[in-house]
DNA sequence: GCTTATAGCGCGATAATCGCGCACCCAACA
DNA sequence: TGTTGGGTGCGCGATTATCGCGCTATAAGC
């Protein structure tokens, strides 16, 4: 699950492949539309390069262009498609976060590490607006979610230590946890707690709980956790009533895994 | 936006980037883990390719596999947000979709055509239950969905005469239309209208309402929809109420593209 | 009207991708 | 237990697909 480092035959690699979906991923927010040029600034490619697999993108209909601007289709929507359809943890916790959103008033999520950063793979909202922009496969830095750091809570000390060291925190709200100390705590918390709270650290006025999911054999497949607005609730009184649902989702999972 | 099908050179296709999509969607819910072999059989590739693709992908962190199975990781929806990350018009609809569930106690959902099928690119739900398995990037069958009909509808009408052609229609509940000249009707009275709605296509006791929405050249750019309960009130008395508030949002969002 | 930056394209070189064919392994079954 | 069938990993030689240089044309900015 982590150890493909080394194992790179230059026979196994195709490089069009990594290049392509370089491509893809280079168009975001702040570069919706990109021209061969400005794609292959961002990618590292050549210009020639960059243009062609542009071109053949847009022949496969991923991308359409005006001529020399590219943009993505919602054809790329097809390949997340792919995970969801094929990843069967996120389909059998939809009912478990359905009831605990239901129970707790709040957003539920079941969420897992890629990387840095911690995608919700799965959520059950309740209340009558969607928190905005909040959409499947969103990703956020681990620190940030109480999703994030009970995952982070279950790795070896060892990776977390290293994946703590020089890294930067960038707060979003006043009460922003930025140094390596004040993560690393709120971590080692988790893990003696197993499970993890965390207040205020994206948006005001939020807090999270999360637990691990586990299988019987104990490999940490995800998290679910639950997103409360704070109002005039004690940590304690948040712990107390949300704790028990969350645990129970857990355990009635484990059957299913 | 249709017509790229001639002008591939073949110099300026690359063969590695389609394949390599082609494994990615190859995964899906019967096929969730895949071997060389039944990655290469399902792709048309040869199984050494197939395998070198899969070691690739790995290698890049999109797949995992224990030796011989390979499966999608969540990394995967990171192409999918690039396009939800770079495209303005999803987000641009959000709030206005939001008002509309709101004031009409439904979903609404912003689409565009993919090919055959309709796409539901932004969303915004009402009620204390998420439909399930409801996610963003889903698609059905464009004749499935008021959404997808206007679509059609708003295509000049020899291509829907190419697309209607020879196509078969899966019923979903007992009232989904099954035949040509239903589903052709159904879509000239949309262009006739201005709208499209659709009931029980896809679900019972449910109904769709749905409008095009055009920038200010005249280019639709995909359709706003309602899904509304049917319960005891009558087509009529649906439009009536839904049918303005789908308008007002629709003239809003003009100003915005 | 000069400068700067981009686009598209042709070409020759080369390195990357191909798929055959072999050896091996495991599971089912006679 | 031996045989059959399907799977895997790997090495190799052939080839062709991919590369990026360098050219010209064009559009935008001062």
């Amino acid at each position: 699950m982590a150890e493909e480092e080394l194992e790179l035959d230059r026979r196994d690699w195709i490089a069009g492949l990594e290049k392509g979906l370089r491509i893809i991923e280079a168009f975001n927010d702040a570069h919706p539309r990109l021209t061969p040029s400005t794609a292959a600034r961002r990618t590292g490619i050549t210009r020639t390069a960059a243009r062609r697999y542009l071109l053949t993108l847009q022949h496969l209909g991923y991308v359409d262009s005006d001529g020399t601007h590219f943009w993505l289709t919602p054809r790329i929507l097809r390949l997340g498609w792919s995970y969801f359809d094929s990843a069967k943890v996120p389909r059998a916790v939809q009912p478990f976060l359905q009831r605990i959103s239901i129970e707790l008033g709040g957003s539920a999520f079941f969420a897992v590490l890629d990387e840095d950063e911690v995608v919700f793979v799965a959520r059950n909202g309740v209340g009558r607006v969607q928190s905005l922009g909040f959409v499947l496969g969103a990703r956020i830095a681990a620190n940030l979610a109480s999703a994030g750091i009970v995952l982070l809570a279950c790795k070896p000390p060892e990776e977390v230590e290293r994946w703590l060291t020089g890294r930067k925190f960038i707060p979003y709200t006043p009460h922003s946890y930025t140094s390596v100390e004040d993560v690393r705590a709120v971590i080692d918390k988790a893990r003696t707690n197993g499970y993890s709270i965390l207040e205020q650290q994206l948006e005001q006025d939020r807090r999270g709980i999360a637990v691990p999911v586990r299988t019987r054999a104990g490999v940490v497949v995800g998290s679910i956790s639950v997103s409360l607005p704070i109002g005039n609730e004690t940590s304690q009184q948040a712990l107390t009533r949300a704790l028990p649902v969350l645990r129970e989702a857990e355990h009635a999972l484990l059957s299913l895994l």
